[in-house]
DNA sequence: CGCGAGCTTGACGTTGTTCAACTAGAGTGG
DNA sequence: CCACTCTAGTTGAACAACGTCAAGCTCGCG
């Protein structure tokens, strides 16, 4: 990691640089420009560690990242799946100093690590710029609630059918997709077995609800598989 | 409910008040007390619902509450609960305007009703108070995200033996202490069938390690309690 | 060509839900 | 004052869902 960071990749077009113009001058972004540093992760490389201080905020430029949470036994768990661009930051900067979980990159990923105090002290006069930040990094936290709530209250079908109605609707805005999650890290959010995940995902094929062709993933039925998600 | 609100009950010894005087004048604050609501709820009733707008930031004086989900076919989830003194807004404040999930007090409850916009407008100029607040209240958020990961990792036993853990430290604070909760709600806590509460308990108070007399619930021994919630 | 990772399928045992029956206490009304 | 009812708690049995295990498959890569 370099002292001086390369210049913004792509900077005037950059989500999190619109948020921030709405409420500061340039002179002002410059300054948290300069404490940000960008770099590329390649897909299955850790942003930062279960356990770690928290030291930066996270702003996903492009790419995809799971929350990775791994138990005492070594069984990994992610709590949500999100794909920018997105600020990451939420969970670090409002719970304690110690990271919850990891941050893993999924598919190759643009990433700008803003350092966490130097942020929040050039925000401390920005209140409405703060509770933007705020609004917008804690939307995250819905996701592993609704997950949360769906994990309480369905078998594992209706698990399945949220995780590809939220996949296609929130992750790759589309109802065609490359699957990139292994069958094992989408048992890992669907709280299940590997093999589970298999044979749901093949009667949702064989039934026509969806069509698999290894990681190609279309929905076909959009209806139904939220009928399933509802009674599953 | 009145236009012109009472004086606020013990407002001098308030956790609430407290946290503010760090940052704002008393002038200030008496702005936000302005905007307030003093209310006291019976245990059982709904102090917001789900679905509802959100209107106001919650400040849980005294008592206990239960934040309950409510899904299509009418079954009830808890995810979490939390004894007073608290800071209840941060899904009002951060979320949707409306409510994911019902306030309901689990006992007698004081409560502050702060108007939601009108308390945000105030504390724009005050960035480290709004930070203050936010960390306060997010704080919630940790519960419902351990839950989950139990759920997603552990069996009833070991989710049963967090809860009582988790009530013991965090809501009564205190290893013996009155069972408020029915089984039906320490199930809808755990996310599994009333019956399952009523079999782990009572193979907990035949093996010693809880002793349960009707409501009253005393941990004669965390750490095997512990071991539970490990490897349960 | 061989190896390993990811994927797939079926058999089997465990866990947990559902259902049904029973008890105890609290509230209600004749 | 005694049935009646309603709610909360309790227990056990039958059944379904799900995880684990074992075996075989395919594909990409060294």
């Amino acid at each position: 990691m370099f002292e001086n960071p390369l210049p913004l990749y792509n900077c005037d077009a950059c989500f999190f640089k619109t948020i921030s113009s709405l409420h500061l001058s340039a002179d002002e972004f410059d300054i948290i420009r300069k404490m940000t540093t960008q770099l590329h992760f390649e897909k299955g490389e850790t942003i930062f560690k279960q356990g770690a201080k928290a030291t930066h905020v996270v702003f996903l430029h492009k790419g995809i990242v799971k929350f990775n949470y791994q138990n005492e036994t070594g069984k990994n768990f992610i709590m949500t799946i999100v794909s920018g661009p997105k600020i990451l930051g939420g969970a670090n900067l409002f719970f304690k100093e110690i990271n919850v979980f990891s941050l893993i990159a999924v598919e190759n990923c643009e990433i700008c690590l803003i350092d966490n105090i130097a942020f929040a002290n050039a925000l401390m006069n920005h209140g409405a710029y703060l509770m933007a930040l705020f609004r917008e990094s804690i939307e995250m936290f819905q996701v592993p609630i609704f997950n949360f709530i769906s994990l309480a209250h369905k078998q594992v079908n209706g698990r399945i059918a949220d995780i590809i109605l939220y996949l296609s609707e929130n992750v790759y805005k589309n109802n065609e997709f490359q699957l990139t999650l292994t069958r094992k890290e989408i048992s890992e959010f669907a709280a299940c077995s590997h093999e589970n995940v298999i044979t749901t995902l093949s009667k949702l094929n064989k039934e026509g609800i969806i069509t698999l062709e290894g990681k190609h993933c279309r929905i076909n039925d959009v209806n139904k598989l939220k009928e399933i998600s509802k009674h599953g």
